[in-house]
RNA sequence: UGGGAGGUCGUCUAAUGGUAAGACUGCGGACUCUGAAUCCGUCUAUCGGGGUUCAACUCCCUGCCUCCCAGCCA
C-alpha cells in the first residue's frame, strides 16, 4: 500500500489508488511515456513524464520509455538521443527501453489474424477516395467497394504490401468497424499505410507502417501496460484503442487522458517549434528561448523546478492556461536556495573614490548564499576606481528613488558606504562617470554609528572586473496567445522582436572568471544567470534565466503611467 | 450540425450531499547590507434557469459557453 503522500492527489492518481485497493492486475501498476521521436520535448511533455514516471515511482510500479516510431518520414535517431538525454536530465530514469518498432512483426501477425477473422480489410481507395467515403461529423459515411472482397484476396494483398509489390499509397489496410459510426474513428480505420521510406531502426526491413491507432494500445498490450495515461486529444480514440484490445484478446490496457499543459506566452506545439527553428527565428532546438526541456536547460531552469511547478500547477481534464509567472515562480524559488550570489555589473558606470589610497586593494568577506549557510564565502577585491549600475545612480532622483544621486549616500554591498560629490559628462551631457568619497569607518559595509542607509547597491572593482557577455531573454512571444493572430497572419507575426538583448563589456567580480558552463548564479540585485556553452576561457558568457522580482521597476513603471 | 470531453476566485487546482480551501498573480504592511528572499494582512469564484433535499460545487431537468474528432500524423 502506499504511504499516504502529502503531494497532492489528482484523478488519475485516484484511479490507481482505487485499482490498487480492488487487487485490480494485483495492484501492480506499469505506465509509460510514449513519445514519438518527431521533436525535442518540452514543459508539457515534462507535465506527462512526471505523472507517468512519478506515478508509477509512487506506487511501487514501473514506468517504460517507448518511442511511438511507426512514421518513419517525421522519425530521426537525433530526436531518439535528445528524448533520452531531456528525461534523465528531468530526473527520471526508466524501467524498459522500447520501441513501437520493437513490435512490428507481431503487429503484422494480429494483422493478419484479424483479417482472417474477417475484422480488417485491404481497401484500393485513394486517400482522397477514403476522405470522400467517410462521410462528415453529420452524415454517415459510405462503405468502401473493396469492404467485403473475399478474406484470401485480402490477406494475399497485405502479404504483397508487405513484399513491397504495391506503390506508396496505392492500398491500405482498414478495419472493419461500422461507416455509420458517430465516432469517425470507427469508420473503417486505416491500420496500415503503404510507405517505401527508411525506417530509423529497421531501415528497409518494412515499406508498410501501422497508423497510431493500430500501435499504440497494442504495444501497451505488449508490456503489460496497467495505466496507459496520455492528453485529453486522445478521448476519441479511447472507443478504437480498446477495440482493437478487445478483438486480439490480449492484455487489457486501459487509457486515462487528463489536460495537456498550455503556458501563456508560450507555444507548445512540436510542429510550430519545428518551425521556429527551421525558419531561423530561434538558434536551434535549445535557444534558450525556446520552451523545449533542452533549451530551459540552456536557460538556466533546474528540473527541480520543473518538477515542481508540475507537481503545483495539478492535473485535471479542464483545458486551461496555465499563467508563465505560476512557472516563474517555481524557478525563482529553487534558484534562490542553490544559486550561489556574485556581483556582476551590465551597465557599467565608472566610479572613483576621491580619499581612497591610490595604490590599495582590499579583500572584502561576501556570502556565498544567505540562503545556504553551507555555501561559505568568498572575498571580493575592493579599489579606488570601481562599476556601478547605470540605472544605480540618478543626477535627479525621483521621489521614491533611494539609490545613489549628488550628495546621498550609499552602502556598496560588502564594501563601504560612500557618498557621491561630482557627475563627469562628455560633450553631449551623458554620465561617464562619478566621483564619490567613502567613510573609512563603514568597512564591510557596517555602520558602527548605527545610521542606515536606505539603499545597497553592488559594484565590480575595474582593475579586477571580467569582462562578461550578457544575453538577456524575453518572452518569445508578445502575446498571452500567441495563436492570436490577424487574418491571414501566423503565430510568427507575435514574436517578440526584443526576445533577445546582448549586453557586452559587462563587468563581473573576478570569482567568474574561470567558470563552468551550466553553472547557476544571482548576480546580486538583478537575476538569475546561467553560464552558456558559448563561453571562452576569461571570456564568460551569460544568459539571463530569470530576474529577481523587481518593486522598483514597478514603481517606476507605474509613475510613469 | 453528429459524437465525445469540460465549465469553481484574474489564473491553476481542491472540496466526491455537510464551514467553498490552497497555490500563483494583484494590492497593503513588517523586516532587510539584494527595492530580493522571508513574514503578516487583503481583494476576488461554484456558467444561467428550474427542481430534489434539513442541507447542492456535488444529484435530476433544461439552456448557454469552451475544447476535441472528418490525416494513408501522433
Amino acid at each position: 500500500m502506499p504511504e499516504e503522500s502529502s503531494e497532492r492527489s489528482n484523478f488519475i492518481r485516484d484511479i490507481i489508488i482505487q485499482d490498487i485497493e480492488s487487487g485490480k492486475h494485483s495492484g501492480r501498476v506499469q505506465t509509460r511515456f510514449p513519445p514519438e521521436p518527431n521533436g525535442y520535448l518540452h514543459i508539457g511533455h515534462a507535465k506527462a513524464i512526471c505523472l507517468d514516471f512519478g506515478l508509477a515511482a509512487e506506487f511501487g510500479g514501473k514506468c517504460n520509455l517507448r518511442f511511438d516510431d511507426t512514421n518513419p518520414s517525421k522519425e530521426e535517431t537525433e530526436y531518439v538521443d535528445a528524448i533520452m538525454e531531456d528525461v534523465k536530465w528531468l530526473g527520471f530514469q526508466w524501467d524498459g527501453l522500447f520501441y513501437a518498432s520493437d513490435y512490428f512483426e507481431q503487429l503484422y501477425e494480429w494483422a493478419v489474424q484479424l483479417i482472417k477473422a474477417g475484422k480488417a480489410y485491404v481497401c484500393d481507395l485513394t486517400a482522397d477516395e477514403i476522405r470522400e467515403y467517410r462521410g462528415t461529423l453529420t452524415e454517415p459515411g459510405k462503405e468502401s467497394p473493396y469492404r467485403n472482397r473475399p478474406i484470401e484476396e485480402s490477406v494475399d494483398l497485405f502479404e504483397r504490401m508487405k513484399k513491397g509489390e504495391f506503390p506508396d499509397g496505392s492500398r491500405t489496410l482498414r478495419a472493419k468497424i461500422d461507416m455509420a459510426s458517430p465516432n469517425l474513428n470507427f469508420r473503417d480505420p486505416v491500420m496500415y499505410r503503404i510507405l517505401h521510406m527508411d525506417h530509423h531502426r529497421t531501415g528497409d526491413q518494412w515499406c508498410i507502417y501501422p497508423m497510431y491507432d493500430y500501435a499504440h494500445g497494442q504495444s501497451d498490450s505488449i508490456e503489460q501496460v496497467t495505466h496507459s495515461i496520455c492528453t485529453l486529444e486522445f478521448d476519441n480514440n479511447r472507443p478504437l484503442y480498446n477495440w482493437f484490445i478487445e478483438q486480439l484478446g490480449i492484455f487489457p490496457s486501459q487509457q486515462f487522458e487528463f489536460d495537456r499543459l498550455s503556458i501563456t506566452f508560450t507555444l507548445l506545439s512540436k510542429r510550430k517549434l519545428l518551425t521556429l527553428v527551421q525558419e531561423g527565428h530561434v538558434s536551434g532546438w535549445d535557444d534558450p528561448r525556446m520552451p523545449t526541456l533542452t533549451g530551459m536547460r540552456r536557460r538556466g531552469y533546474t528540473p527541480e523546478a520543473i518538477r515542481n511547478f508540475c507537481a503545483n500547477i495539478g492535473v485535471s481534464k479542464t483545458n486551461g492556461v496555465t499563467q508563465l509567472s505560476h512557472l516563474e515562480y517555481f524557478l525563482r524559488e529553487d534558484l534562490n536556495k542553490h544559486a550561489a550570489r556574485v556581483m556582476a555589473v551590465l551597465r557599467p558606470l565608472r566610479v572613483v573614490i576621491d580619499n581612497y589610497p591610490d595604490d590599495v586593494v582590499e579583500e572584502m568577506d561576501a556570502v556565498n548564499n544567505p540562503q545556504d549557510e553551507s555555501a561559505g564565502s568568498r572575498k571580493v577585491p575592493f579599489s579606488k576606481v570601481l562599476y556601478i549600475e547605470q540605472e544605480d545612480f540618478r543626477e535627479d532622483p525621483p521621489k521614491q528613488f533611494y539609490r545613489l544621486s549628488p550628495g546621498r549616500e550609499v552602502r556598496l554591498r560588502y564594501g563601504y558606504l560612500i557618498t557621491c560629490t561630482s557627475v563627469v559628462k562628455d560633450a553631449d551631457g551623458n554620465i561617464v562617470e562619478l566621483h564619490c568619497t567613502y567613510d573609512p569607518e563603514t568597512r564591510g559595509g557596517n555602520t558602527p554609528d548605527g545610521r542606515k542607509v536606505k539603499s545597497t547597491i553592488h559594484w565590480v572593482s575595474e582593475a579586477h572586473a571580467v569582462d562578461a557577455e550578457v544575453r538577456l531573454y524575453n518572452n518569445l512571444f508578445t502575446k498571452e496567445d500567441p495563436n492570436e493572430v490577424e487574418e491571414g497572419q501566423d503565430f510568427t507575426s507575435n514574436l517578440n522582436p526584443d526576445s533577445l538583448e546582448v549586453l557586452t563589456g559587462c563587468k563581473a567580480e573576478p570569482f567568474l572568471l574561470d567558470t563552468v558552463p551550466g553553472t547557476r548564479y544571482q548576480f546580486e540585485r538583478i537575476g538569475y544567470f546561467c553560464v552558456d556553452r558559448d563561453s571562452t576561457p576569461g571570456k564568460p558568457v551569460f544568459n539571463r534565466t530569470i530576474g529577481l522580482r523587481d518593486t522598483w521597476a514597478r514603481i517606476e513603471q507605474r509613475e510613469n503611467k
